[in-house]
DNA sequence: TATAATGTTTGAAC
DNA sequence: AGTTCAAACATTAT
């Protein structure tokens, strides 16, 4: 469920409930959701992984972490976190965290951080990048404000795409190969929601969980790597290890 | 059936 | 005081 993408697919499938009043609400979630009772959904919007439900004077914001989920207009088995119920619908979500964010939306998020957004700023994030070039490329991928939105499985295609070694420090990786990393985690961000949409997503992945190169036939290497130690799946042939 | 996985926060330990 | 790290949370496919 949790990379960028799929969040906003989420706030497609939900857009039949903008400017929608909130008619009932359950769920157990420990927080007050009570206070969403007749308020009317201004807008959906997301911010990376963040899945935002925008009221007047406050948004619901969801994250799913590892195994969050959700149906529209039907149920799943298994207990509620938070349901909201519509005139002609229903939203479900799963063990997923729920926070409230007071006030003015655009006072909590920084939009130019979202790869996905409009209004993503590439030039900022190399100059995030450079701000701290000894830490390894496989960890600044994963910082969300940095590159909000790309997860594991974007970060180990975006780096197998390029050429660039997990492993690489980011100091080292030449200016041309950051601006094409830069502009692969946007580009790759929406080929990753054009085939989730189609429902061939692992289909079209080169190095995550794959065990052979399709460029130069060897294997694919498996590794817990960085501070983050997340897996990352690479090539040692194709892919160019700045140290 | 045990394990590992698209993630993040928290608080203890250093 | 800043960093590092394990633990916690929760679900499902393999």
């Amino acid at each position: 469920m949790p990379e960028g993408p799929s969040i906003v697919i989420l706030k497609e499938e939900v857009q039949q409930f903008t400017g929608k009043k909130v008619i009932g609400v359950e769920g157990n979630s420990k927080l007050d959701i009570d206070r969403l009772q007749d308020k009317k959904i201004i807008a959906f919007k997301s911010w990376g992984k963040h899945f935002l439900i925008c009221f007047d004077d406050f948004t619901v914001r969801i994250h799913f972490l590892l195994f969050g989920t959700y149906r529209i207009n039907e149920r799943k088995d298994a207990q509620v976190r938070m349901r909201l119920t519509f005139n002609d619908g229903e939203i479900n979500f799963y063990s997923c965290s729920i926070k409230f964010l007071e006030g003015d939306i655009n006072s909590h998020y920084d939009w130019t951080e979202d790869v996905m957004n409009d209004n993503w700023d590439p030039e900022k994030a190399k100059a995030k990048l450079l701000e701290v070039p000894n830490k390894l490329i496989c960890d600044r991928l994963l910082e969300q404000d940095i590159f909000s939105g790309v997860g594991n499985i974007i970060k180990n295609e975006i780096l197998y795409r390029v050429r660039i070694h997990p492993e690489s420090k980011t100091g080292s990786i030449p200016e041309s190969q950051i601006d094409s990393l830069i502009e692969q985690s946007r580009i790759y961000s929406f080929e990753f929601l054009d085939w989730k949409k189609k429902y061939e997503l692992k289909k079209h992945w080169l190095a995550h969980t794959r065990k052979t190169c399709v460029r130069c036939d060897l294997p694919i290497i498996k590794n817990y790597t960085g501070v983050k130690k997340r897996r990352s799946f690479y090539c040692e042939n194709c892919q160019i290890l700045y140290s």
